[in-house]
DNA sequence: ATGGTTGCTTAGCAA
């Protein structure tokens, strides 16, 4: 099973382009992030033409999550629950070829001590709280989206210029120990063990021309998914050309699904 | 320190 992570930022604005990479990439599984609008909006038809279900959790103008699936997606479930009630849509659940798949778009923060900076940290422990209510680690479970954190500085091109920043400040790379010691294992950072390969490039300052990047977008598998892995890597090629995303998707690979 | 760019919605916010 190929699965992959993206933060498209606008389905709407992305449609062709989404299409184009779902028929040379050929995932079975996408988990979107930053979809910026509403279920009753969304192009369900047109990505069940290109072979996809579609699981949406939308909002309008920002934030909103889908997962698109080959096959079925049951047991849906949107949001944090009893653990963090709130309008945003950042969170979306499914079972999908036997794997529990939790797509999330945490909070960016915008800076550090603001109200949104709070969020964060709230949302991130709250993440943890599900995860203990309603999973357990010797499940097959997969926690993937864009989770506004490098976790250490091989994360980081320029990691001076952001140590202080709401992606790597110590609180925020603390509360993702905190989700990961849940029991998960980082499937891409396994897989590419040196580093210095990034998944996000600011629009601004020639951020993707420089490869002035972090890694946001992560692959967090639990023990008996991380082992199936056999490949995960950043998709550059949909940074580049005509209108991209600031982020690229991460794919990866699981044996025997 | 500020601004640089993009998308949604149409001035300002969020990223």
């Amino acid at each position: 099973m190929i699965l992959a992570t993206w933060n498209i930022n606008s389905i709407r604005a992305r449609l062709e382009r989404l299409l184009a990479w779902l028929a040379s990439a050929q995932p079975d599984v996408v988990c979107l992030q930053e979809i910026k609008t509403t279920e009753a909006k969304f192009p369900t038809a047109e990505l069940a033409t290109a072979g996809y279900r579609c699981a949406v959790l939308g909002q309008p103008t920002y934030n909103g999550v889908a997962i698109l699936a080959r096959g079925e997606i049951a047991n849906v479930a949107a949001g944090l629950g009893e653990h963090l009630r709130d309008d945003q849509a950042r969170l979306l659940g499914a079972d999908v070829l036997g794997v529990r798949v939790l797509n999330v778009y945490f909070p960016n923060g915008q800076e550090v001590g603001s109200k949104a900076f709070e969020y964060k940290l709230q949302w991130m422990l709250a993440l943890r709280q599900y995860l203990d209510a309603r999973l357990r680690p010797e499940q097959p479970v997969l926690l993937c989206g864009d989770f506004n954190v490098a976790i250490d500085d091989l994360d980081v091109a320029h990691p001076m210029q952001w140590a202080a920043s709401v992606l790597c400040c110590p609180p925020v790379r603390g509360a993702l120990e905190n989700i990961r010691a849940w029991g998960f294992t980082d499937i891409f950072r396994q897989h590419n063990p040196e580093g210095h390969i990034y998944s996000w490039w600011d629009y601004r300052q020639l951020g993707f021309p420089r490869n002035d990047g972090l890694r946001l977008d992560h692959l967090l598998a639990s023990a008996p998914l991380a082992s199936r892995c056999r490949w995960a890597r950043v998709d550059r090629e949909q940074r580049k050309g005509e209108k991209p995303s600031d982020h690229a998707p991460v794919m990866c690979e699981f044996a025997d699904l």
